[in-house]
DNA sequence: GCAAAAGTGTTTGGTATACACCCATGC
DNA sequence: GCATGGGTGTATACCAAACACTTTTGC
């Protein structure tokens, strides 16, 4: 298992960018709670607050790559989905230094990557985006602004999956989008979007070991969206 | 009127944080066609090849302030929409030295701002997005990112009303839709669309000197926006 | 009158919504 | 049998697309 080790590298293997870092929001979904992994600063004047993981860039080093990179010391995960939201630069953002931090967010699918405290962390745990304590720095805008694109994000465009395993039910996704947009959804209606974007592989499998009908498993298939996305179609819900 | 002091300030006022610089892209619309701006190179290994005007951050400017003062000295103007698009940051992007760059994109009034060259740049123009030539280093891509995130931007936000003069027709509004969007749109049915809004403010003034029957002049108001947001409107064309 | 654009009306088909209902399974 | 969730059917209302049509103005 790895550990965490960043917020700020101890041991720089290659010589970092000082002016610049990378903020990692890091999206997972647990009994149909969307949550936020935190990390807890171990030393100096801001231990004990809890902060996005991050870390600076190789001065030879993608900006894409030193993302990923930041973002498997702290999941242990590689292959994950992750994208840029954008620079935060305001003058006083960081007061040690001047710093312009380029914000990314991940989807993740939380039972299979295990998180460990280490490095500069004491802690690192995943928190109910309800329940987000007060953060580092601008560390709170970036999670606000990151939220709002993941919303905006999920509605036009089937990133959603990402954060389930890889078969679900359409209940699971069902309970992925209200959960996300914090609406209710009505069955029924739902079931028939999702039906009729022919975007869902049925895997002709039931689910195992549950007190009810057992329900039919789907998977998302990109190569089908692609096929999709080329005859004109457009992810909506 | 100013002139262009950028791409790379010759006379900082301030000293420069020398890994991040900052691209613009500026669009604006002439008789229904859309336009970029771009910059020629006066000297150095680029000569004479085309570029986004862009400049460096001062170590006490905010991001945001940095990008309104960079896109003044080419324009001339102020209080002009303008938002980030994304950080590019690939390792070899800039060949002379490590620098990531932060672009942004901007709408104007096109016939109201004149622009002239000076410093580092030889010629200043306006490029239809159809015929906009190859650009240097990664500015190609910065580009074509840009313009997608336009298309997508124009149709979900009320942004696209910063591309027109203050009082419009509603043909205007569709032509500017129809070059942006590259289609074409029903005149009957868009007219609807948008007066179903209850989004336009009708200015009791008709067109001047026209060959034809006087079209009636609106102009989009913010606050009226902002009252509809509140309400759950959601724009959408 | 004619050209050009403003502006209105109407028909049609698809689709979102709401909600009633039946089905399968474990306890 | 009953609770739980799986899954289907249907009536309604709205809305987008297509296109025919009338109106106003300058020349």
């Amino acid at each position: 298992m790895e550990t965490i080790s960043s917020i700020y590298n101890p041991e720089p293997q290659q010589e970092k960018l000082p002016d610049i870092s990378i903020d990692c929001l890091v999206f997972g979904l647990d009994n149909g709670r969307l949550n936020v992994l935190l990390a807890k600063h171990r030393d100096g004047i801001r231990q004990g607050q809890w902060a996005l993981p991050g870390g600076h860039i190789g001065k030879l080093e993608d900006l894409d790559s030193a993302a990923s990179r930041i973002l498997q010391e702290v999941t242990g995960a590689q292959d994950l989905f992750l994208e840029q939201l954008r620079a935060f630069g305001a003058a006083g953002r960081f007061p040690d230094a001047r710093v312009i931090t380029i914000a990314y967010y991940a989807l993740v699918k939380q039972e299979e990557y295990k998180v460990a405290a280490g490095g500069p962390a004491s802690d690192v745990k995943w928190w109910d985006i309800h329940e987000v304590p007060e953060l580092v720095y601008d560390h709170s805008d970036i999670f606000n602004h990151g939220l709002k694109t993941l919303r905006h994000k999920v509605r036009h465009e089937p990133v959603g999956f990402n954060l389930l395993p890889e078969k679900f039910t359409l209940l699971q996704l069902q309970e992925l989008y209200e959960s996300i947009l914090d609406v209710k959804l009505d069955k029924p209606n739902f079931r028939r979007k999702m039906m009729n974007m022919k975007l869902l592989v049925d895997c002709n499998e039931k689910q195992q070991n549950v007190a009810h009908r057992a329900a039919a498993l789907y998977r998302f298939d990109e190569s089908v969206y692609q096929a999709l996305t080329e005859q004109g179609f457009s992810f909506e819900v």
